[in-house]
Parts: C-alpha cells; structure tokens; sequence
DNA sequence: ACGGCTTTCCGAAACGTTTCGGATGCATAG
DNA sequence: CTATGCATCCGAAACGTTTCGGAAAGCCGT
C-alpha cells in the first residue's frame, strides 16, 4: 500500500506536485510528470479511495437497495438486473453495492442511513411506483439517482426509460387493425408506473378503434407464468366476454397464456391471437414459441449501460438533459395473430 | 451530515469528549454521554465511514468478486448466494460489494486493485477449486476473507462447509448396502473442490463395499437439468455397463435423470435407483418428485449467516478456531431406492 | 535595475474521525 | 501538607488525499 508520501520521499519532491502530476494538473514538468507516473507504477501504487472521497466528498461507490422478499433467490429477472449493474458500474471504476433490507423494514430510513455515513455517491431506483417515495425523498437530499422508469408527464430526475406508451399502443393496434374487438391486457402489478402507462396506450389504442374498454378484459397482476395461464383460464371460464385478441406485458405471461389456451382446448391464433413485449431474456425466446410470438421487443440488457452513465453523469454534475435516455422498440410481426 | 464538530459545538465540548462518549468509552460521565447520545440522535448524526476507515483501517465492506459470464443473469443459485450473502450483511451494518470482472478479465488483479484502493475490508470466496489462485494471493496480501468450502484437509483460513465426503459416501453407502453394484456418480465439474472431495466419500463407500470404482461411471459435469438428462440417455445407450443406481450431485441433475429414465422407458426405483444430495432451493423440492426422491439434504440458506459471521470475525481477528465451520446435513430415505 | 509574466514547484490547511498522552480537579490516605 | 488515585476531560497528531495561496527562478521588455 504505497502512499503519495512514500513516493514523494522516494523522487525526493513534495506530496503536492506527486499528487498533481498524478492527476494531470497543467503546471507539472512533462519530465517530472513521467518520472512520478513510472515510479508510482513501479511502486504499485493505488490511491485511496477513502482519504480522497473525504477530502473529495465522492466515494466512487453507488447502490441499489432492494427490499427482502421470500423468493428474491429465484427472480431471474432481479439477478438480470444485479448483474447487469454491477458489470457496468465495475467496468468504469466504480463500486456497486447492493443492500438488501431486512423483510419488513421500510426502505427511506435505509437510504437515509446510508447516505449519512457518506458511503454512497448515487443510487439506481428499480420498479417504480406512480407516487414513489424514494424519488421525493433522495431530491430532497440532493443525492443523484436514476430511474429505471419515469414518472409522470415530465420527470425532473435522470432516467432511463422504453416507450411503453407507445409500444402497449402499438400492440394493441395491431390487433384493432385485424378486426378484434375484444382484446384483453394482462398487465403488471397496479401501481408501478409502467403499468400506468401501458394502460394509457392501450386505451388510446382501444378509443382510436371506436372499441369501449371492458374492466373484466383489463388484469393486474405480477408478471410471471402462473398468472397468465390462471388469468387466461379464468377469461375463457366465467362466462363474461371471451377475449378474441390478448396483449400480454411480457413473454412469461405470455407464456402461460399460451399454456392455457392448450389446455382449454384453443388454437393461436386460429382462435385467439396473442402478443406481448419482449424484455429478451435469453431464457425465454418468443421466437421460439409456437406459433412464434409477435412482439415489441426491447433488450431490457440494453438497460444497463445507459443507467450506469446518467448515474455517472448525475454525479459528476452533468446537465438534465444528458441523463433522460429513452431506448428504442422494435415490432417483430411473427405468427401469433390472425385476422377476424 | 451533522459531524463531531457540530456536536461538540452544539454542547461546547470537545470532538474527543464527543467521539469518546458515542463509542462508549470508559471515561466519560454518565450524564455527559447520555447528553451527547440524545444530541447526535436529535441532529441526526451518523458517523463518516470513509473518515473512521482512514484512520481505524476498517471500511466496513466485504466484497464478492465474481467473473462475468453469458448466463449469469439465469444462474438461480447465484441469485441466492448473492441475495443471501448482501441480506445478511446488510443486516450487520456491512456494505456488500458485488464486483463483476470482464468477461476474460483475469481474477488477481481485480482484488489486488479492491484492496490497493483500501475500499474492502474483506472478501467471500465461492466455488473454490482444487488448488485456488485467490486463497494463495489473498493471505499472502494479509486480507481476511471467507471460504465457502474447503481446499485440501487442514485449511488454514476460515470457511464454512458441509460434509461432503461423508454425505457421498452415505449416499453411495445406501445403494450399495441394497445390494446395488453398478453405482453411477453423476459429479460436478472437475476442479472444484467439493467435487474432488465427494469423489473420495464415492470411492471409500464402493471401497467398503467390495466394489470397484468404473470411470465410466463417474461423470463430471455442471450440475444442471440438461447435463443431468443427457448424461443418464448416454449411460444407458452406449453399450457400457449399465448402472443399477445413480447418485446425483444435486436435484436438478436429478431431475434430469428423471426425465431421461422416464424417456427411456425405466421405472423408479424399479430398474433404476437414484439418490441425490439437495441444497434445498425452494424451487426444486425434492419431496415434490415422482416417486419422492432419497436425499442429504443441507438447505443453502443456512451457510449465509455462518459465512458472513466468520468473514465478520476474521474482520475483527477472532482465532482462527471460531471462524472454521461446519453445516450438518440430513439423511431423508424417501421411495427413489430399492433393493435388488 | 525594475516590474511583470511563466513555469515549476511546495507548505499548510482541510476533510471527519480515533487515540495517545497528558491535564485538571477533587477526594482520600499517609 | 504532600502524595496518590480516580473520574473526567481535552489538545494535538495521525490516516492519505486534494487544493489554496504563494514562492522561486528564469526570462522579457522597458
């Protein structure tokens, strides 16, 4: 462990100018800049990331803290997340740290803890809610974080965001465009904003067709397979309006739609049509679904990246309007949907 | 970010007095402390890490360095180690770092870099190999860190572990004690430690039971569903000795094994008996199998808290005694087994 | 000879904490 | 009255870094 002091002695200088050429400052000799930069080398030299965060007031480290929940070890979809953070936090030079709390104990005191011991320099927010606050809370501290989402019209927060507008309208339009009238929506957990969203696309996309939206036709529910086979059990079951056409918020859901849908005796898409969005995940390819899925898609691993940098970019101070990204959606029109 | 100072302005008195009374030093007066406690509650003090670690040479963060691969974002265990690891020392105030290299990035120099920026205070180690680069440069970099596993018969560091060659050779011991005589080995990959280790609990209880070990017998593999499956269709087909039993290195070989017998067209244990060891995931439950599947069974859950609580203690520089550990398994006779 | 500019350097303070080595006051014992 | 012990306090140094405000030396134009 090497210090600045240890190589000052060694060149026979002062700390200052060890520090200075060490950090690029413009009145070093180029000489003198070389001979510390190969001795700090020589000497294995690593600055301390503590003495400078005090000095600094920047820690080099971020944090996602995420509540504990009884079966967070077999959410593929959080270790996606982790991973994919922390590769790209540790590949610029950064720590990433994740906390997670404990079952029951509410999350803004965590963040206030954390904070307060001056260990973190930002903060990653996954799955936010409509009002979340976490967003109210960390803005009142001044702390820089980025949205996974956005909230309302027009966030005054970095983020990085899908159009999920957009992509919930044009799934639903497809299908208007082929004739269905009764097209059902199994959408996420009520309350996350993207949820509100898509259900803002998808009514515009249904007031757009002349069709009314029918609540039994609209789900909330958590993502996941069981949900879309038992939703689809139920639609087909309890005597209300069969759906001829359903939207579902991601290929697990779909999934378990298209499990139902064999069970009950239903071809797709002779008769029922179905769609979804696609995070990519490589364990589940709507591609390789039978009939092949038809999609928006949009690499949830194509996240990662832009998070990691408006997160870096919000420290380092840069301007707003470099840190609101919004990634693109392809529509992929595959052998799911038929026309009435 | 009210500091020392502010206290000791607030109570006009000094940072040391201050300092000395919030850690419970000895020679401060009763009143005084209580005063000074009450105070920093009421301005919301919370100690700077950085500046303490600079001083003290504790950070209060352990890291877990783990190397990027393509399916990391599916591997559900990791997803528990990590999730496991982070609650608990979330819960002991310790920050949990999860460091993921580049993908062909070379390990060593990662941790030299952690630990040159003076950021850890320590280091979990998983899947240790036979003969561990990491353990090596580790202690000789005077790092604590925890093992989980052994390397070798005396290890010299603190770990936690579970029997695992008494828990092979128990298995392999069940079978043979039914009169099984062509007992297959279905390992993990060669290397790791524990699997080299379970091989000699294999070999000891064929040893003891007059059997000779047949290479082609035992198989090293990733312990998944798909390595499980494909490597019970080659044993059966390739014209070699046919087993009678099969001992799994966990449940989702074992669940491969099942699909492949039931493909084949083999009973349960009617033709073939098949035993395995069972970490417990919630998601595999081998109580759930058909028939119920004959299993050493040590939940993976319960090596978080002994593992953090030895790193913890090597932290601290508690004897080396008090930081080795050993988990117990269970034997569980369920209806996988019979007799020939 | 002088002031001013550039280039290159350095001392000292600061960040917030812990801790070493006293210092003070006061009671008790000799 | 002095020595000893105890309880309670504090100043200052230290950890490794960055940075502010100069300082020294050389050169230029006047």
């Amino acid at each position: 462990m090497a210090t600045l002091k240890d190589i000052a002695r060694a060149l026979d200088m002062s700390i200052t100018q060890v520090s200075r050429a060490l950090n690029g400052h413009s009145d070093v000799n180029e000489e003198t800049r070389l001979r510390v930069k190969e001795t700090a080398r020589r000497m294995n030299y690593h600055p301390n990331m503590l003495a400078r965060k005090l000095v600094s007031g920047r820690s080099g480290m971020v944090g996602l803290v995420v509540p504990q929940h009884p079966n967070i070890g077999q959410d593929g979809i959080f270790l996606e997340v982790v991973a994919g953070l922390s590769a790209n936090f540790s590949g610029r030079g950064m720590q990433f740290v994740l906390h997670i709390t404990g079952q029951d104990e509410p999350v803004l005191p965590v963040y206030q803890k954390l904070i307060g011991k001056a260990m973190l320099d930002g903060f990653v927010l996954i799955d936010p809610l409509d009002q979340d606050p976490r967003v109210a809370f960390l803005r009142k501290a001044g702390i820089p974080f980025v949205v996974h989402g956005r909230i309302g019209e027009a966030p005054d927060y970095p983020y990085f965001d899908i159009e999920n507008q957009q992509l919930a309208f044009d799934l639903t339009s497809h299908l208007a465009a082929r004739g269905h009238r009764r097209i059902a929506f199994l959408n996420g957990v009520a309350g996350r904003s993207y949820v509100t969203v898509r259900e803002r696309g998808y009514r515009a996309a249904l007031a757009q067709a002349g069709l009314t939206p029918d609540p039994r036709l609209h789900i909330h529910a958590p993502m996941d397979e069981a949900n879309g086979l038992t939703a689809a059990v139920r639609m087909f079951s309890d005597g209300g309006p069969r759906p001829t056409a359903i939207v579902c918020g991601n290929v697990r859901l779909a999934r378990g739609v298209y499990q139902a849908l064999a069970a009950l005796g239903l071809s797709i898409p002779g008769d029922v049509s179905v769609v979804a969005h696609d995070d990519h995940l490589p364990a589940l390819r709507a591609s390789a679904f039978f009939p092949a899925l038809t999609v928006t898609k949009a690499p949830l691993r194509e996240s990662w990246e832009p998070l990691a940098d408006c997160l870096a970019g919000a420290i380092d101070g840069r301007p707003l309007d470099q840190l609101q990204r919004v990634g693109r959606f392809e529509f992929i029109a595959r052998n799911s949907v038929s026309s009435i």
